[in-house]
DNA sequence: GAGTGGTCTAGACCACCTC
DNA sequence: AGGTGGTCTAGACCACTCT
């Protein structure tokens, strides 16, 4: 029985792969070669392969060919939805308090980070989120006002975070996980000790052209962030 | 000057969306009025889309089409590399000592976990990963014995982790992050005051049929983890 | 029922890179 | 120089699901 549709030829080769047909290191039969042995186009092949090829299992290179990756970097995917999302998802009721919103000249490597002229100020919101009314994650945020509107949202009715979402849009940006002690400030905050250890999340967005806003989301204890499978 | 390439036109139907010509919850035109209007194949736009739809930038639906999402989640992907690997790529020195080793029977929701029936036991590796000789992550491992050859592997020579990667090879998995205090154990191999935050890897890994190992990875204090761009 | 995306085909050209 | 993967085409059929 002969593979059918790509997602059957990726599970066949990648099959082959685990049972040391194809040991790491060992060189696959071209698409072409492959084609004719499954009877399918060569396209469906491809699209089998550079599945394989973006999740780091093997190695392609023009006129090299196909290689069976020897240490495998493998890849996962995390899903990074908007935290009002991600504590309904729990079958939580999202709420959030806005703890304060000032303009502030931001320290140094906040600015550099963000591409900041010295002396620049910055808009500075600090929100804090409950799930069913208990504290769920401590924002910090830097946001450069260049994005704001004329006539500045009400950041006590909209979170931040959901009003970037919807409002700049899509962007790119870097994420940084780490655990790190409670602060005197999150621990009064999240209601836990100093120094309990919080899970950290850090953020810089940038759209096309420049960064908008730096934030920091510490987590309350017994967060777990989960891959998708 | 009308895009060329699946990766232009997903930049340009990228561009749109940001500029909001298509703005949050619209109704993008269909594949193929869209080749029409890039003077290029079905098939090409299909792929810029499929991208798209992969980021999260928008929705696809057969008959009912494509729609921008209105709460995009985000995904990002993190490269997971053989710890060897990760030292290095630091410009570290990596070095590990074997702990311990032993069969033993695993509490019961690790052996749920893993797929296997009450009363069967599993062999138990702890390991210490070090950088530069300095302690770096704590490993503890269940594993199932079945995947061992017959004579087995002098884990104080060659690391479980990079043993299993080279030897049992492509495997799926998922993958939990958390913040946890150190345990007392932890503590006392990494050198740390117990309670402090750790950053806490948790991995359960799997062959096409069944269960390979469920392992704990504690990192020493100051471990981040970054997304790929 | 009909419109949309998902997939496949057979062929083609090209960029890249090893040989 | 030639083999390999990356991409594109024009067409086709099908699965899904909204109307």
């Amino acid at each position: 029985m002969t593979p059918q549709g790509w997602e059957q030829i990726k599970a066949e080769i990648l099959r082959r792969i685990q049972v040391r047909d194809w040991p790491p290191g060992a060189l696959i039969p071209s698409e072409e070669s492959l084609a004719i042995e499954f009877g399918c186009a060569r396209a469906t092949v491809n699209r089998a392969m550079r599945d394989l090829s973006v999740a780091g299992v093997i190695e392609r290179r023009r006129k090299a060919g196909t290689r069976v990756t020897v240490l495998p970097v493998r890849r996962a995917t995390l899903a990074i939805p908007v935290i009002r999302q991600e504590v309904e998802a729990r079958g939580q009721v999202h709420t959030f308090h806005l703890l304060a919103e000032r303009r502030e000249v931001p320290p140094v490597p906040v600015a550099s980070r963000l591409g900041l002229g010295p002396g620049g100020a910055l808009v500075w919101i600090e929100t804090l989120h409950l799930a069913d009314g208990r504290p769920w994650l401590h924002e910090q945020r830097w946001l450069d006002p260049q994005v704001l509107p004329v006539d500045a949202p009400d950041f006590s009715a909209v979170s931040v975070n959901e009003w970037l979402v919807t409002h700049v849009g899509y962007t790119t940006g870097d994420i940084a996980f780490s655990a790190e002690g409670a602060t005197a400030r999150e621990a009064e905050v999240l209601g836990v000790l100093p120094g309990v250890a919080l899970f950290v999340t850090e953020r810089t967005t940038w759209t096309a052209t420049q960064a908008i806003t730096l934030v920091r989301l510490a987590h309350a204890p017994g967060y777990r962030l989960q891959t998708l499978v």
